[in-house]
DNA sequence: GTCTATATAGGGATAGAC
DNA sequence: GTCTATCCCTATATAGAC
């Protein structure tokens, strides 16, 4: 999945840095550190990024342009919602498991660890948006009863990152001695499992009423 | 339900701290900011604590101590299993609302933000388990059908931290122009009934496997 | 395009007066 | 217990040779 081959020296620091980046965070990046991983000195990588803060956003532009060209892709296929949001939760769970770091950095610019003077675009939301369109589509709105599309897909995606990223600091003895398929599958079940019991559960509203 | 009245120098230094570590990330916080914000010089925070490390440290250790109190309240409370997993979702919504910097810091942890030389403590998931082993008592496991309960446990905890961490940042409109308390609700009745639907969903173990 | 050397700033931490 | 002043190191960024 991962694009193989030879890499100009622009393409390793942009890896290394994304690799930085996710593991310990903007603040925490050391650019000497990414220069070594590529294997050049600290100074050359100012010359293909003006500054910490420009190589931090290409990483993310990088980032945002794949994610973007997968969901389309989905989106715009042939078949029925139903299979398009299942094939989705799929997309997104590979994107997870092949760009970890790359979660990282979302998830962590999600708490506010960005340059000081950064302004988000609006990309992710209007990716969201479109999915939970999809969602909110009149076969499936049926099923899904009383539940927000928009929360929907927006919940399953946050335990998506979350399960995959903090899930092994967590709860380390839960993902353990196994090796990284079978971790993948384990949750990949767990997570499509829960969205199916959302998508064909009846109202629980009278339960769920009684709590409060 | 946060403690008030008046503080000492000390404890207005651990909240400072919990929000600047919240907020900016370990790296990222700088020891000047804190000191300002409770309005005394940078040199003095020196006093309390002998290094930004054991700051750091203080803070973590603050919050997984009322953690840990509440949530075995809850399990020691008389009542029904299903009425304690209700019980600790609300507690632990709670936690998230009254604290949302010291959960940025939980997960900023497990995305790998802390200081060097740093030991995280297995508190956390020691409670997981708790909570696991309650969910898998009998009658619960019956309904649960084929869901592991650890997971089932670890994925809500991360849903509700990202909705209300991560979530205005993501997706700023549809968290929008509502105050505080109303987006509360919204999202506790959304992960209320994902819960409910989780809880008394049958298997859909076909549907499931066709996807693979 | 990559290097060595250096400028500049900022942040953690200490010393010692009060 | 709080302050001022300062040390020391590291990190970003620049200059200029090759």
């Amino acid at each position: 999945m991962r694009p193989q081959g030879p890499r100009n020296t622009r393409q390793r620091i942009l890896e290394a840095a994304e690799t930085a980046f996710g593991n310990e965070g903007y603040s925490g990046t050391r650019l000497h550190h990414i220069a070594e991983r590529v294997g050049v000195q600290k100074a050359s990588l100012f010359h293909y990024f003006t500054s910490k803060e420009h190589l931090y956003c290409a990483v993310l532009d990088e980032g945002a342009g794949q994610a973007e060209e997968i969901v389309k892709h989905v989106l715009e296929s042939e078949g029925e919602p139903i299979d398009k949001i299942r094939a989705l939760l799929r997309v997104c769970i590979d994107m997870v498991v092949t760009y970890p770091e790359r979660t990282k950095i979302q998830l962590r610019q999600s708490l506010g660890d960005a340059p000081p003077g950064f302004q988000p675009t609006d990309a992710s939301e209007r990716m969201l948006c479109l999915v939970a369109d999809l969602v909110a589509s009149d076969e499936l709105a049926k099923s899904l009863s009383p539940i927000d599309p928009f929360a929907f897909v927006l919940g399953l995606m946050g335990m998506v990152a979350f399960f995959f990223t903090s899930g092994p600091v967590v709860a380390p003895s839960w993902f353990g001695q196994q090796d990284a398929a079978s971790v993948r599958d384990r949750i990949e079940r767990h997570v499509n499992e829960v969205m199916e019991r959302c998508l064909d559960g009846q109202s629980h509203a009278a339960k769920s009423s009684a709590v409060l």
